[in-house]
Order: C-alpha cells, then sequence, then structure tokens
RNA sequence: GGCGAGGUAGCUCAGAUGGUUAGAGCGCAGGAUUCAUAACCCUGAGGUCGGGGGUUCGACUCCCCCCCUCGCUACCA
C-alpha cells in the first residue's frame, strides 16, 4: 500500500431523525474510531471527520407527526447522537452537522461549480402533486397499496411492509399524506449529474481498487455492469440546502448530494474554528494547516467508513461528484482510496428496526451499564460484521465479557499488579542486566509488525484478539514460571519475571489503546504511570523506571450478572409483545382508516366508456420467471383473448379455469414480459391487498355487459 | 427473476494462487495449580466444510445445478 503523508477518516453521517444503536457502532462508527486511534499514536496525521445528516423528506415527516418544526427534530438528535459519540469514545475531530450556514455554502458551491461546467442534464418530468396542498409531493409523501406486496400503506420510494424499493408511479391508489388527496401528475424541472455519461471514468477508478472489499468492488461492478442511470440532484422540497440558481424556487439538493459534502464542509468547520481559537482541544494529530490539504492533496489518504447500504453513493455517486468538480480545477479532489463497508449487525436472531424499536441504543446502554463503554466496544468489535452480517446476543456479551475480560484481561493486570506488590515491594524490580534486552524484543515483535498489518487491511476483529492473546501469553508465562514458589529460591529471576510482565502490562495498554482507551488509561493508571506512557514509540524505560512505585490492584472488569442479561432480553421480548399488540390494533384502525377517499366525481358519460364484459377462463398459466403474473385466456364471448394478470399469489391457475370473472375489454393492449395483454381483470382488494375476483352471483353468458 | 455477498465444530468466526491427519476463541469433559475476579494453566471430545453432480492423481478451495440468509434491482393496466 502507497505509503500517504495524512489520512482524512469519515464516518456514514448518522440521520438526525432518532438516536444511534449498537449496529450503527459496530459498522461505521467504533471501526473508523479504532483504525483513528492507531493512526495518531502512531504519529500519523489524521483528521476524522463526521456529523449529522440534517436533511431529507424523513425529517420533515417525523417533525409533522410530531407536531414540531424540522430544525427542531434535528436539533434534538443532533445533541443526543453526539453525546452518545463522545461518551463511547469516537473520537472525532469535529462531530458536525448539515444545517450549519458553512455547509449549505459549501454544498451550494460544489453544485454551482458543476452547474457552471455544464455538468447537469437538466429534465422536466411528471412528478405527483397535490392540488389542495399546493406543493409536489416527495416519494415519502404518497401512501398507496405496493404492488409487490399489497400493503396498504406503503410509501411512494418503499414499502415497509416487504421491503421493496418503489418509485410512486408504482404504487396503486396513491394518495396524499397531507391531504388525503389523489395527487395528479406535474411537471417540474430537476437536474440530473449524467452517470450513465461518466460510466467510463467511474470503471476506470473502480478498476483501479484492487484492494477493495470483495462485497464492496461485488456492488459496484453490479451497478456498473447493470449500466448507470442519470440521477436527480435536486428535489421539490423545502426542507435542504436551496438550490442556488435563479428559477429553482422552491427545489433542494438531493440529501445524497449534500450529505457527502457534509465531509468536506465539516473539515472546512474544524479549521474554522481551530483559527477563531474555539477548538480548545489540543488536536497534535492533526498536522496540516487547512482544508485543502486533507482534500486535494494527493498525498492524502481519504477512507469512508459506512455499512453496505451506502456503497452506491459513497463509491459511485460521490466520486463522480468529485470527478466532475475536478473538471478544469487547479487543485484536484482526491477520490476515496478505500471504502471499508461493513455488513449488518442482527439482535438476538433478528434485524435490527428502528420503527419497530427492536434495537439496542447507545443511549438507553450507557444507563443500563453505566462505566461499561469498553465492554461494549470489545465486544461488538469481536463480532463486528466485517464480511458478513453478524449477531449479537446477549448472553454472548455475557460470556465475551466475563470469560475474556474479566477472566483473562482484567485477572492478568491484577495478577501481575498482585504479585509486584506481593514480592517486589510495589516497585518495579531492577534488573537492569536484562531490561534493554527485553524492551527491544517488545518494539520488532511479531505482534506489533502482525497489528500493523492487520489495523491497515481493516481487519479490527482478528487485530483485537492479537492483543487479547498478549494477556493469554502473559498468563502461559507465570503458569510456566511459577514465580509464587521461585520466589523461595531465587528471588532475582522472580524480579525478571515480574519486570517482563509489567512491560507484557504496558505492552497490552498500548495495543489495547486504539480498541479500548479507558481501560488502557485504567492501566496505565495501575502502574502509576502518565498517560504519555501511550506513546508507542516513547521508551519503557523512561516509564517503567527501577524502584517507581506503582499503584495498588483494583479490578478493570466486574462480571456481568444472569439477571443483568435477562432484564436486556426481557426487554426485547416486552418490546415485541408490545409491538404484536400495536400491530393488531392499527390493523382494527386501518380497516376503517385504509379505505381510501373516494375518488372525484366523474359522469355517467366517462363511465360508459369502459366496456366491462363478463368472461370465462378457459387456460391459465404462471408467466415464467415472474410471482405474481397470470397469463390468462378468457372467452369473452366475441373472441378468446390472452390477459396477463398480476394474481399469481392469490390463485393457483388450475383452481380458476372455468371461473367467470369481469374483464374490461377496450382496454389499450400492453405488453407485459413480452406478453400482450388484451384487456384488464378486475379484482376486490381487502385491507391487506388480497385479491379477488368479482363474478356474478349467477352464470351469466360469456360476453354479457356489466353496467 | 437478475446481480452482489454469504452458508465451515453447540456458539462467534479464520481458512493467498486446489495437496499430508480442516483451524482459533468461547462453551463442554477430564487433569493440574493456588500469585490472581472459584480466576489462570494443560489435555481431550466435537465438523460427510448448505445439498447434488462434474473436472482432477487429489477440492472447503475450480466448473454446473439446486436450497437457504442478507443487500441492490425488476415485472405485476
Amino acid at each position: 500500500m502507497k505509503d500517504f503523508k495524512r489520512y482524512i477518516v469519515t464516518s456514514a453521517l448518522p440521520y438526525a431523525n432518532g438516536p444511534v444503536h449498537i449496529g450503527h457502532l459496530a459498522g461505521a462508527y467504533l471501526p473508523a474510531d479504532i483504525y483513528v486511534r492507531y493512526l495518531r499514536m502512531k504519529g500519523e496525521d489524521v483528521l476524522f471527520v463526521c456529523g449529522t445528516d440534517e436533511h431529507g423528506v424523513p425529517i420533515t415527516i417525523r417533525a409533522k407527526k410530531e407536531g414540531i418544526k424540522p430544525q427542531e427534530v434535528v436539533d434534538k438528535y443532533h445533541e443526543l447522537i453526539k453525546k452518545s459519540f463522545e461518551e463511547f469514545g469516537i473520537s472525532f475531530d469535529i462531530f458536525s452537522r448539515t444545517s450549519n450556514q458553512i455547509h449549505h455554502e459549501t454544498a451550494q458551491e460544489f453544485f454551482l461549480n458543476l452547474y457552471n461546467k455544464g455538468v447537469f442534464v437538466e429534465e422536466t418530468t411528471q412528478q405527483y402533486y397535490d392540488v389542495r396542498a399546493e406543493q409536489f409531493l416527495a416519494d415519502r409523501y404518497i401512501v398507496g397499496t405496493c404492488p409487490k406486496c399489497g400493503n396498504t400503506n406503503a410509501y411512494g420510494d418503499q414499502c415497509e411492509n416487504c421491503g421493496s424499493t418503489l418509485n410512486p408511479t408504482d404504487l396503486k391508489n396513491p394518495h396524499s399524506m397531507l391531504s388525503g388527496e389523489k395527487p395528479v401528475l406535474k411537471e417540474t424541472t430537476n437536474w440530473f449529474l449524467p452517470l450513465d455519461a461518466m460510466q467510463g471514468e467511474i470503471k476506470t477508478y473502480i478498476d483501479s481498487r484492487k484492494n477493495w472489499k470483495t462485497s464492496v468492488l461485488g456492488q459496484c461492478n453490479s451497478w456498473l455492469t447493470q449500466g448507470l442511470q442519470p440521477r436527480a440532484m435536486t428535489r421539490d422540497l423545502d426542507w435542504g440546502v436551496k438550490v442556488p440558481i435563479e428559477g429553482a424556487d422552491g427545489k433542494v439538493l438531493y440529501v445524497w448530494f449534500d450529505a457527502p459534502i457534509g465531509y468536506i464542509s465539516a473539515t472546512k468547520e474544524y479549521f474554522q474554528q481551530r483559527n477563531d481559537g474555539r477548538k480548545t482541544t489540543t488536536d497534535n494529530h492533526v498536522k496540516s494547516g487547512g482544508w485543502e490539504d486533507y482534500w486535494k492533496d494527493e498525498e492524502s489518504c481519504l477512507v469512508h467508513f459506512i455499512g453496505k447500504d451506502n456503497i452506491v453513493f459513497h463509491c459511485i455517486i460521490f466520486p463522480a461528484t468529485l470527478m466532475a468538480y475536478n473538471k478544469g480545477e487547479a487543485r484536484q479532489f482526491v477520490l476515496p482510496e478505500n471504502v471499508p463497508a461493513n455488513e449488518f449487525l442482527n439482535l438476538e436472531g433478528n434485524k435490527i428496526s428502528t420503527s419497530r424499536d427492536h434495537a439496542v441504543w447507545l443511549h438507553d446502554y450507557l444507563i443500563d451499564f453505566p462505566h461499561r463503554v469498553d465492554e461494549m466496544r470489545y465486544v461488538l468489535t469481536s463480532i463486528a460484521p466485517e464480511a458478513k452480517d453478524s449477531e449479537f446476543l446477549w448472553k454472548d456479551f455475557q460470556a465475551r465479557v466475563n470469560n475474556e475480560l474479566a477472566d483473562i484481561l482484567g485477572n492478568y493486570i491484577k495478577r501481575v499488579v498482585d504479585l509486584v506488590h506481593r514480592y517486589c515491594h510495589g516497585k518495579v524490580p531492577d534488573i537492569h542486566k536484562t531490561r534493554k534486552e527485553i524492551e527491544e524484543q517488545f518494539n520488532t515483535s511479531e505482534t506489533t509488525l502482525l497489528l500493523d498489518k492487520l489495523i491497515r487491511e481493516f481487519k479490527f476483529r482478528e487485530a483485537m484478539f492479537e492483543v487479547i492473546d498478549i494477556a493469554r501469553k502473559g498468563n502461559q508465562f507465570l503458569a510456566e514460571t511459577e514465580p509464587w514458589k521461585l520466589i523461595k529460591t531465587d528471588a532475582e529471576k522472580v524480579n525478571e519475571i515480574l519486570f517482563k510482565s509489567l512491560t507484557t502490562c504496558l505492552m497490552l495498554a498500548r495495543h489495547l489503546y486504539p480498541f479500548m482507551p479507558n481501560t488502557a488509561k485504567q492501566i496505565i493508571h495501575q502502574l502509576k504511570l502518565e498517560n504519555d506512557a501511550l506513546d508507542y514509540y516513547s521508551p519503557i524505560s523512561n516509564h517503567l523506571k527501577y524502584n517507581h512505585p506503582i499503584n495498588g490492584s483494583f479490578i478493570i472488569f466486574n462480571k456481568i450478572t444472569d439477571e443483568e442479561v435477562e432484564i436486556q432480553i426481557q426487554k426485547l421480548e416486552d418490546k415485541k409483545l408490545s409491538n404484536a399488540v400495536e400491530e393488531m390494533k392499527d390493523e382494527k384502525v386501518s380497516d376503517g382508516k385504509a379505505i381510501l377517499p373516494f375518488k372525484v366525481t366523474t359522469t355517467f358519460d366517462e363511465f360508459s366508456k369502459m366496456d366491462i364484459r363478463i368472461g370465462t377462463i378457459l387456460e391459465a398459466e404462471r408467466v415464467p420467471k415472474t410471482e405474481k403474473l397470470l397469463k390468462l385466456l378468457i372467452d369473452t364471448g366475441i373472441d378468446k383473448r390472452t390477459v396477463v394478470s398480476g394474481i399469481a399469489e392469490f390463485y393457483k391457475p388450475e383452481d380458476i379455469i372455468g371461473k367467470q370473472v369481469c374483464i374490461l375489454v377496450n382496454l389499450a393492449p400492453r405488453k407485459i414480459k413480452g406478453i400482450e395483454s388484451n384487456g384488464m381483470i378486475l379484482m376486490a382488494e381487502n385491507s391487506n391487498g388480497e385479491l379477488a375476483f368479482i363474478n356474478p352471483s349467477k352464470e351469466i353468458d360469456n360476453g354479457g355487459s356489466v353496467k
């Protein structure tokens, strides 16, 4: 890997419409923090930025629901999220927010730059518009029947029941969440980033990234082979960064355009604060003077830590934006050097779900387990979903804390400290003859080299295992040398054993620091050393001096009791139960609620245009490679025609042959999956989206009309 | 349906370019020990490497088919 002069490290901007949970932490924040702490400890020039993403439709919806302003929503969650991260020791140099002035300016400048270069393709499209509310409807503001699963409360961008991604125009019976009205399609102009035209250079970029994770590269290549499509970078909405050009009133930048730019504005803000003297901490590891050093210097290494759901934005869209910006500029933005996306963390056998509250929220954990931050950091790192989805189980949490942290690591430290008190009067023993040798051995030890390799390859789980292994080996060493027996015959030898053990404790603290900073400091404290003892390159003899008195031992990790974890498990169970109750309530309510409002008044003439007949199904077969389509042959009394219908979920082909149905016969033909469909079978639908045929209550001749 | 990533001991996970008896930690069983949070240390049992074919002297590792999980993306007037 190339040697970089400095690093700019980002963690995905958490969305400010809710708190953060352990899945977020394990996916994008802890790994980044470990990486950054390690680099700092090695004396690298590194800047670590993050902040809340405060734009986009879900926030406006949440505000509306709670009857407050969007700004109030993001203010609340910005503070909560920021505090949670601070308490978990995520050591951002700055935790900013996209509602800041500086971000709006930066994002607008970005947009204008591309606009002036003629990068965007201006396109006028049809979007749903709510006439009564006098505004365009964002995808999330449109509710209708999910075309895939029949859920009547699907949103225009996604169905939360079946998880499908949707377009608003996919919805059946769409209606506006603002007024309940059926929305109308209306023209609007938006600016598109022509990713299709940029496909070549994006591919060249992706192809040059050999060391990326297979899952990340796989996902990118999947997008590339499917062919990139232009993507709108503006939206008709009033919450966000205003589109800075004339005639764009009521439009804001697409959140995914402005969010990654948030990394840049956060960097700018950092230096602004620093120059103002508003940054009080001494960030010695931030060695360069301005934001452009980090973003526009080819010797800067840009690393984005994200979850797998963000891959396309960080690996394709954001780099494309940067590439477009770079055209004709003297100083070029660097492109992401690596995007070590993690998979997802599951919880007690189920996906973590914000809406169902199936999660371990950071702020809750801090209340239930105060001063146990490192325990969570340890467990989440040891089960981090680095290569595949992984599972958080409270029982496993307990076992890891008790068996690994308390028994192996914590006990080892206490064991050594106690031995030194018992056999060396609580002072670092003098073994001047061999101490240099011991130090050198540690500085060039295989573990040190291995850890460096693993961390730079983002293999934090394995790296941390190696660190704990130091304690394991330390325990072995004591068991083999048995100083408690040797003390009777060879005090000199005991001194050497314990000096070695003390050195191991110090090295353990240093190696542990990126993963468990509090623990590292506690170890240092037991040895009665200052924090500068954690400096990777500081000679051990500067700290473990002859006759240096150490502190008395104390227990670093208390064991987690059965009761404690059972409470947590019960908590989740209770949530499940109350969710089930809620859902039942919802269903009852929705029996009334889900019934759509009547459509606008029509005329008899309009209705008469519909030629609805009675027909009989003669043949029925599944359309291959589809889930919901049946190909039907209908005898309409006048002809026999083919109709494709989305009813395969509810009817088996063999069961419906011979049934009579209502069919709209004068509907313009349409090709579906290559089959020409002539007409439409009329279906009745209940609130669960289940379909049923409408047929005459006594047999009617085929071709009989319905009026 | 298409694409991408996974499916390896009870649990959580490692296993470049195919090669002797498939690994680790925890858990479990047995032993040893007493300096330490009944901790530590040693030994051991446990796997037809999702299923089925194939290529090969030889496959967890390569090819084909199928099943399951997760993500992205479709069709359903």
